[in-house]
DNA sequence: TATGGAACGATACGTATCGTAACGTAACTC
DNA sequence: GAGTTACGTTACGATACGTATCGTTCCATA
């Protein structure tokens, strides 16, 4: 994170314990890798921190907000906005980008979790819309408009269906199960969904 | 439901009483309609179905179970196998469906708890697998196969990633609540889908 | 008709975990 | 050095899951 998510009130007594900050996440990073977010309970962070439980309430008010910092860095450096020159290759690299983070580190798990308790907690929900989904998907957005720009698909077409198509489909798979993420299932997937794009304006 | 989840061991001593079960479900179906998932407690449902917790528990083994028994009759009954003559037509009618499913009735919100609770209790994730999923699958790939008999699509068309775009795409919308799912929505997935399955053999 | 086994409703209990409150102490500003 | 705030420790309240126990009721079988 750059900065503190909750800054100090006031400048005066006894400021807010830069270290305690940075061992609270670190530990919250530690016990979601180890068991999701399931496993992941106040009492333990504080106790691996070295840190009371107080200290951590006085930073995030829940232990989705707490749960949900830990994550966001580690995701979104991972999510690059690929130029490879085409529409197709861009597509194809983000969306690779994306399954080889859930799929290749334990970030997919946490992943899960955090979408399973943005349904139960409607504040996490507010903070989820504005600083997940909506940063990514401006950036993904981007490779859309560069292929409507290059003239690979018609300016007709709708960026935030081709988004949804895209990754929708494998936040599907993520969250059901049924099949795997592979990469084959990547390229048919750009391939369908840059063909359709491009064929069929209605 | 067409049986009890988990028939009486034993023929021997008092046998279930059909009567409680249908006033679990019955309560169940209730309280979900109230207040989804989150709000839904055993102690409420032993309360409002006049039961004892005990005769819950006899019959299912959590929380998450007793949601889902009550969640997927009424779920499937909305889902049709349409059968309009056309792919574009069939897939339009079954999205169309599940749309109307889960924005104009209490069972969207149900369905969305149910996933993240799935996310956290594999035991149900192997029930929501074997008898929500698969069945649900199932049924719907029987159009995207008809449109390969009618030629509308080439055989090398993969139904499974087919029906991950089609329905993917409309359950991110649910759970991101990023955008609404509309009916334009749902004729530009089917339209695109559609269009780059029978366009890009791959 | 008597017996025994299992389910019944009611209720108390144990466990987990969230989030808050109440200490006395430490750190920083003015 | 006086005032203010954060610190770690610990106790606490609240919620809700799932289990255990009680005396009672229902049914099959002998």
């Amino acid at each position: 994170m750059s900065e503190s998510p909750i800054p100090p009130v006031s400048l005066r007594g006894r400021p807010r314990s830069q270290r305690a900050e940075r061992a609270i996440l670190e530990a919250t990073t530690q016990l979601l890798e180890e068991g999701g977010f399931v496993a992941l309970t106040m009492e333990e962070v504080a106790l691996r921190a070295g840190v009371g439980k107080a200290t951590i309430y006085r930073r995030w008010p829940t232990k989705g907000m707490l749960a949900f910092d830990a994550f966001l860095a580690q995701f979104l450096a991972r999510q690059p906005l690929p130029d490879t020159g085409t529409l197709r290759g861009d597509l194809l690299a983000a969306l690779r980008a994306w399954i080889r983070t859930v799929n290749g580190t334990v970030t997919g798990r946490t992943l899960v979790g955090l979408i399973a308790e943005v349904q139960r907690d409607p504040a996490l929900a507010d903070v989820w819309s504005d600083r997940f989904v909506r940063p990514v998907r401006d950036q993904h957005r981007v490779m859309i408009e560069r292929g409507v720009d290059r003239g690979e698909i018609p300016p007709g077409a709708d960026p935030d269906i081709a988004l949804d198509l895209l990754f929708g489909s494998a936040y599907h798979r993520l969250l059901q199960s049924h099949l795997p993420l592979s990469d084959r299932f990547a390229q048919v997937v750009v391939d369908t969904v840059v063909s359709g794009m491009a064929g069929g304006p209605r």
